[in-house]
DNA sequence: GTAAAAATGGAATAAATATTCCAAAACGCT
DNA sequence: AGCGTTTTGGAATATTTATTCCATTTTTAC
């Protein structure tokens, strides 16, 4: 008895059966057939178009190791599994735009319209973005944070998932960062050392906490940038560079699309010179 | 000159230039040559899952010809004129590798050409969702929730921002929530009351202490949402509902637009179902 | 009605694709 | 480390599918 005949129960008939038995089965199964499960479940939708060939070299397996699993999950070939997806296949081109507007005009309300109108505003923001970035504020940006022994991040309410992602991307790039939570009333100010950084992150309604804390990191002589939305933001006169982000609020919410990009972009660039 | 060389332009290269084309010759086509136009015309969204024989029996002609009018279409065959419609069924998917190798490569790129590939990358996924949301699944995790009393959310690492921000929407919108953090190892899990529900968030390679809460959750019987990067995850079998995000990472870098705006799309469902 | 041109069907062939099989490698167990 | 078991890769094969070719039929023009 084997992880490969363990499972030889009735092949799944319809594609919701075919999630549940993949999702069912994929645990334990070995290193190259998990390849193929992953691959698979990612690229759902293509497997009505796509031969063996194809399939395989996208989840990096050769082609037998494919056949392998359409057999494990109950098919007697890949031909067979494929044909449950060539029948089920209706849809006529679901291209971005149409798509888009289905999940919008699911009626105003409704969890698909909301998932629309949040999509289309980070896309909104993703492209106000691309056209306003400030090249000459980035490359600033990137050389004092390159410059800095430990690099302080600082982000609150809405800005803290932002900090929170910087601080990890530092982490991972083995940058030395630190992320100032706002708990306990503790600013940790203490922390701030000659040599060291400051990046801030707010937006309207500004926190105070922040621009406390890149004032006084100003007033020590410490290099502060600033991701911030608008050019007049209070953040701007404490800051050596300043990076504004056009994000379009949906609602009470913004989607931080593009304050993300800038951001991972701003850690990225920032590891690579230091690295 | 006949009617089978009249139009040897080059072939469509878009289904709207082929629809075009279609509409244009098979006005003055020979009878079994015009069955083959009606056919096709009639069935456009079939060509990418069907064989030559399939098509030519919806036809009622023999394969020959229906290989025959493809050429008069422009193309060389069968095979050159279904690529189309196989490729153009995932549009934005082919030079998606080419974009993230050049991502890959692009560590010695200016800060500017980084955030191009971020931005990119962002709004192909926020494509990539609104083509592949389940509309199911996502009202499923909605009503889960909403009859929750507390919420527990749950997301490390570089899922973290993205609980983060949920708790800051619950938060915003007066919907008991709470946020596991994993810090000093503590999993807060007698937090978890009979009538909570969890939203647990987590990405290859998942987190076990997410894992673990949720199969807790589970264990004592209360509803799991999962919000994770495919239905192969070691979450799904332990969720009622399952959001799938199509997200590709590079290694640390992961853009996250999609993600944050099917999770606010799902915290401000939850906010307006509750009131 | 006849001859030339066009269109057609089906059999033959070529190409692509799926599938099997087995030797080699990796793994797990004592 | 050694042995039995599981997993793997790739070459060999089988099958399906596309494509060409040409003899035959149909159409057209006079």
């Amino acid at each position: 008895m084997t992880a490969l005949d363990s499972d030889d129960l009735a092949a799944p008939a319809t594609i919701e059966e075919f999630r549940e038995r993949l999702a069912a089965i994929s645990e334990g199964l070995p290193r190259r057939l998990r390849q193929c499960a992953d691959h698979i479940a990612a690229n759902i939708d293509r497997i009505a178009v796509s031969t063996v060939a194809e399939l395989a070299a996208g989840a990096d397996v050769p082609p037998s190791a494919l056949m392998r699993f359409c057999q494990i999950l109950g098919y007697s070939g890949f031909s067979e599994m494929q044909k449950l997806f060539r029948d089920a296949y209706s849809p006529g081109f679901p291209d971005y735009s149409t798509r888009l507007q289905n999940l919008k005009d699911g009626g105003t309300g409704t969890p698909s319209a909301l998932l629309g109108e949040f999509i289309e505003a980070g896309r909104l923001s993703l492209e106000a973005l691309a056209k306003s970035a400030d090249e000459a504020a980035l490359a600033q940006a990137v050389d004092l944070l390159s410059a800095a022994d430990t690099i302080h991040v600082i982000g609150l309410r809405r800005a803290f998932p932002v900090a929170a992602y910087l601080a990890y991307v530092f982490d991972k790039m083995a940058v030395p960062a630190m992320l100032h939570e706002g708990t306990g009333k503790l600013d940790h100010r203490h922390a701030l050392r000659p040599g060291d950084a400051v990046l801030a992150i707010t937006f309207a309604p500004y926190s105070e906490e922040t621009i406390a804390l890149a004032q006084d990191a100003r007033a020590r002589g410490l290099p502060v940038v600033a991701l911030t939305d608008r050019i007049t933001s209070p953040l701007a006169r404490a800051s050596d560079a300043i990076l504004t982000v056009p994000e379009v609020d949906f609602g009470a919410f913004r989607s931080l699309s593009a304050t993300l990009a800038l951001a991972i972009a701003l850690a990225v660039a920032v590891g690579s010179v230091r690295g």
